[in-house]
RNA sequence: CGGAUAGUAGCGCAGAGGCUAGCGCACUUGCUUCGGGAGCAAGAUGUCGGAGGUUCAAGUCCUCUCUAUCCGACCA
């Protein structure tokens, strides 16, 4: 590609938007511009390296036995409908309707899609195992698009999507796609750790996110060093201390100005595991088959050091989404907010105790009345509810190794799912099996993302020069900068580099020399070459790798494509080291 | 969806009631230059996000609206 003729420009400056190393690298560079919030076009040079990620997931995809297809981003509501979907996603999911009013949606998966397909396709054992993937767009309405690629509305998305006679046969899948994942990121050079997770809206069992560890990123992994325990915050556990005590009998007191767990243990001098917090959510609950959306009050008790996971109070208590509850709906429900607590509260109110204060005794909780709290509460005696773990893991809490607990921030590049038959039962996928009998087929479903997965290696492979991709991901794999003034003699190089299958940048643009270097250290091009008088003269070219500008090297102007060639192998091979071979223990 | 900020040239920004809206970079042409964002000269580029209003006069003040960004809620 003559530079000459690139469509896309460099930019001198970061636009104001751009708030990451990454982000504002890709824009400079030309490989990304913004249209609207979350919705981004790819340049030339950000497609060509879209592209290049796309084949690495290819490859790896058809190695595990993937075939390739295309579903339709637009779905008929209908199978939105059957699986309960259509009424369980809120507005994330964009609806219309067509011009003879059907209801339509814009897929933000296609877990319907693949089994609608499927239950056509697939009617005996003998069809099975299947494992069938896409490379498409992905819409989802997202209420708050940030920092570039990495959260967007529109995205790329490597999706696949596995259908098993048996749990053996999907743990298999599973497993496959486990394996496959490390090498993808590891062959475009992208570090990931694996952690377990939260199935979300997937709503499957067996889970677990491929994260990129950045401070930007919106995820919070907690990680063990000792014994490698790696989780999503989401659902990360950890041991708890408890004090068990023998019961008091309960006492009202006066706890005037103590709405606060701080204010109450510096007024009644005892510590927070001492206490137990009363939290108050709100929960919506639909139901899959009509639609019907209803709210109920969620009080969950937990120790004072501790704090509520949202996210597994609202597994735990099969809500849709929650809410923090406003005053008077605490109020409707016999409770006090700042003095609050289970003990005599509405009995349609779901309660949910952390077993962290079902373990402990005599603890120090709200008397539901202002101004007041009870000494001595005990789960069991004055209050029930349902016990559960909802408590929060956190930086220096001890895992249950024994070992102190640490967490990061990370960005979420893929992900892993074991459905069962979640979709196979709703949509009436089944086959008819070896005895004769119908059963429904056992699905896995599996996703990258392709763009946030190039946003992240900006980030990781950007210096305060520019980008620096590694090879298998770069848009180019050279860069030849011209200096001279001998047209032939670069045309010439040119040509036999491209001849040569070398995936050429060439700068023929009537530039100064600070003008190209420059684009050259933005765009980050892995090997470059210079031809400039010094060396020419010689019969030499300069080379550089863009990972390390200060090592320059002088080639024969002769045996220039050779020596390319084996700088490229090199690079690659460097690369191919770093590939990570890892197989999943269940 | 709540809170905050911002929309003026391709990008970054100035102009805060006054007459023809400006700066740097980018862009065009010419000459010179040619190893780390060159110099000189000449030029082109704007419905000042949109609608309405106040005023003799609005980029500037007011109202509404749209869009974007950040924080939060949310999110595979």
């Amino acid at each position: 590609m003559r530079m000459s003729k690139m469509f896309s420009k460099t930019l001198r400056e970061a636009p104001s938007a751009a708030d990451s190393k990454g982000y504002e690298m890709l824009l400079r560079a030309g490989f990304i511009r913004q249209m609207g919030a979350g919705i981004f076009t790819l340049l030339p040079l950000g497609y060509r390296t879209n592209s290049k990620i796309e084949n690495i997931i290819r490859e790896e995809m058809d190695q595990i036995g993937g075939q390739e297809i295309l579903m339709p981003v637009v779905n008929p509501a209908d199978i939105w409908k059957e699986t309960g979907r259509y009424y369980s996603i809120d507005k994330e999911m964009s609806r219309f309707n067509d011009r003879a009013n059907r209801d339509m949606v814009l897929a933000m998966t296609h877990e319907e899609d693949a089994t609608a397909i499927a239950r056509n396709e697939i009617g005996s054992y003998k069809k099975l195992p299947q494992l069938v993937y896409q490379i498409q767009t992905k819409w989802r309405d997202d209420a708050r698009p940030r920092a570039g690629l990495i959260r967007v509305r529109e995205f790329t998305m490597k999706d696949s999507y596995s259908f098993d006679r048996t749990v053996e046969g999907l743990n298999e899948q599973y497993k496959n796609h486990y394996a496959s994942y490390f090498r993808i990121f590891s062959k475009a050079g992208l570090p990931v750790i694996v952690v377990g997770a939260d199935s979300g809206m997937m709503g499957g069992k067996v889970s677990h996110e491929y994260m990129y560890l950045s401070p930007i990123g919106e995820d919070t992994i907690i990680t063990c060093d000792k014994c490698g325990y790696t989780s999503n915050r989401q659902v990360a556990v950890f041991q708890k201390k408890y004090f068990k005590e023998e019961e008091k009998p309960i006492e009202k007191i006066k706890t005037p100005d103590c709405k606060t767990i701080e204010e109450l243990c510096t007024f009644l001098n005892v510590e927070k595991r001492q206490t137990a917090k009363a939290v108050f959510m709100v929960g919506t609950f639909i139901d899959d088959k009509t639609g019907e959306e209803e709210e109920k009050l969620i009080t969950a008790i937990i120790r004072g050091d501790l704090d509520v996971e949202e996210n597994k109070l609202q597994k735990v208590a099969k809500a849709n989404s929650l809410r923090p509850a406003h005053e008077e709906e605490i109020l409707a429900a016999n409770m006090v907010p700042g003095y609050g607590s289970a003990i005599n509260c509405d009995p349609k109110t779901i309660v949910i105790v952390d077993d962290s204060v079902k373990k402990s005794n005599n603890l120090v909780a709200g008397a539901n009345e202002k101004g007041y709290h009870l000494l001595n509460t005990n789960f069991g005696r004055d209050y029930t509810g349902k016990v559960a773990d909802i408590a929060s893991a956190k930086d220096g809490y001890t895992c249950q190794c024994g070992h102190t607990l640490k967490e990061n921030r990370g960005i979420e590049v893929g992900n892993i799912f074991q459905l069962g038959t979640r979709y196979s039962e709703a949509m009436n996928c089944y086959f008819t099996d070896e005895d004769g009998k119908n059963k429904p087929v056992i699905m896995g479903s599996y996703g990258i993302g392709v763009g946030r997965f190039l946003a992240c290696l900006a980030e990781e492979y950007t210096d305060e020069k520019g980008l620096s991709l590694p090879i298998s991901v770069a848009p180019y794999q050279v860069h030849l900068i011209n200096l001279i003034k001998d047209k032939a003699l670069s045309e010439k190089i040119y040509e036999d580099l491209s001849n040569a299958g070398v995936e050429v940048l060439f700068d023929d643009r009537k530039e100064s020399p600070g003008v190209k270097f420059t684009d050259a250290d933005l765009i980050g091009i892995p090997i470059r070459i210079t031809l400039g008088n010094r060396s020419v003269k010689e019969g030499k070219a300069e080379v550089k790798f863009r990972k390390n500008l200060d090592n320059n090297q002088l080639f024969d102007l002769d045996t220039l494509t050779s020596k390319i060639l084996e700088s490229i192998k090199t690079l690659k091979q460097e690369l191919e080291q770093g590939i990570v071979n890892k197989e999943l223990e269940i």
